[in-house]
DNA sequence: CGCATTATTGATTGATTTCAAAGAGTGTGG
DNA sequence: CCACACTCTTTGAAATCAATCAATAATGCG
């Protein structure tokens, strides 16, 4: 089950990705010293209930977490991208499965190892709780959607989550590529994929977003966005300074 | 800010709930040494958005946990009982609104002394990580309730759950309190006061439960909860005879 | 005891699901 | 290169579950 001495390592490549931290010793700084494992779209990492025996860190692509229900329904939970931790559950057995949406390149260590880094180091600790914390933030999130909000809420709250993620990465784009299909997204938001068909088609019709190929749309009314999918949107005007770059992430 | 000289320290109090925990140094001794507050029923402890100066421990009583929607809907993201934490999150900020159900006993640390305390001891540390994860646990258990169950299958898990935390304390009981109002139980199952007032009505016609009090009820039949709760449960024997009904309900 | 709050019950509405079918996209092999 | 099979998506019509609207009942508190 060692598979991470499978492929050569790559030191060098570090610097791309740990940049934007200031810590000497990161949690990505870690993992860039493990080597890569690719899974393609479709295939699992790891199964819940699985003995946990590993912690991932992505590298590229994107996955889907997911339980299945007692009569046979499955939730997903959550979607993890690049740079996002996996399986940073202290439970010895996976909560649940973890499949690639994409074709996905993963980092990982045994979880004992983790634990090791984990404790032996002061710097690495915070940010670890951070990432904790992050997820839990993201679970209360999707409670509320889940709990109260409507078809047209949930779609444009997921629209505008993915479109938000994608902006700290390549800016300026109104593109928003959804790598996921649409019964993941249903299953994401609890809809059936023809409520989420619909909903993205009446989006459409409403001109708040445009068809881009079946994996991307192009977000022309951002702050019409926002208002469908409920946020305490009163106005928009004392957010950022930067509200220019929202301009050029979202030309309207 | 240093709120917790405000009342004596009760230092002889540890034992009573120190009891059960094996190492020397415990999150709950570590917490026995604060003073105890008391909040009266309906009293927020701290807002969402509030500076999170504090992290508490129940000591007594029962809290709800909830964010408000753009729309002035009220999600209730967990209720949290004596033992457990509150305002454990590593933002600086809390991510929600912490209100008393009933009267209810606290001890706090600030968030800077807790911080010090857990990274001095590593005896303490996987203790709140495991802490943590049980609350991601439940938060991936109500993101499925609140995705794919139906009212039916919510409130009996629901009754099913409270049912079993009690087990832990007050053994052999079939009599499971409901502190909280129908309110509070509907926005915390993304219902409606009614739809729970219904359902609990034909789960009693059903004679699955029986009203015991506006604040309690009697479990009649567990496994027929449970298989309403939509837990797979394969096999389910009759249960009306009391023995069974305590096997069934704490089958470990 | 009266009043406010909380809970129940009933009737109706409506959003989403379910059932059904057709259309679009993708890859494969002839 | 096209036909075929497959999956994924869209669209339509009907059914359903929970929400909403409305009224009554029970509880608890001063």
């Amino acid at each position: 089950m060692f598979t991470e001495t499978i492929m050569s390592q790559r030191p060098g490549f570090v610097s791309a990705i740990a940049d934007t931290t200031p810590p000497a010793l990161s949690l990505q700084a870690l993992f860039s010293k493990q080597a890569v494992e690719t899974f393609e779209g479709g295939s699992a990492v790891f199964w819940e209930g699985d003995s946990a025996r590993h912690v991932f860190e992505v590298v590229e692509g994107v996955l889907r977490v997911f339980k299945i229900t007692g009569d046979g329904h499955r939730v997903i939970t959550g979607f993890i991208y690049p740079g996002d931790l996996l399986g940073v559950s202290l439970k010895d057995r996976y909560l649940y499965t973890a499949e690639a949406v994409t074709k996905t390149k993963l980092r990982r260590f045994t979880r004992r190892r983790f634990q090791e880094e984990i404790n032996q180091s002061p710097e690495l600790r915070p940010q670890l709780f951070a990432r904790l914390c992050d997820e839990m933030a993201a679970a209360q999130d999707q409670m509320v959607l889940l709990a109260r909000k409507s078809a047209e809420e949930r779609v444009s709250s997921f629209l505008l989550v993915i479109a938000r993620r994608l902006s700290s990465d390549q800016l300026a784009q109104p593109i928003v590529e959804i790598p996921m299909t649409r019964l993941d997204m249903a299953d994401y938001l609890g809809l059936t994929i023809e409520t989420v068909s619909r909903t993205m088609t009446k989006l459409i019709s409403a001109g708040v977003i445009a068809p881009s190929g079946r994996h991307s749309v192009i977000v022309r009314k951002p702050a019409k966005l926002a208002r469908l999918a409920g946020e305490g949107d009163d106005d928009d005007k004392q957010t950022w300074d930067q509200a220019s770059i929202q301009q050029a992430i979202w030309p309207q």
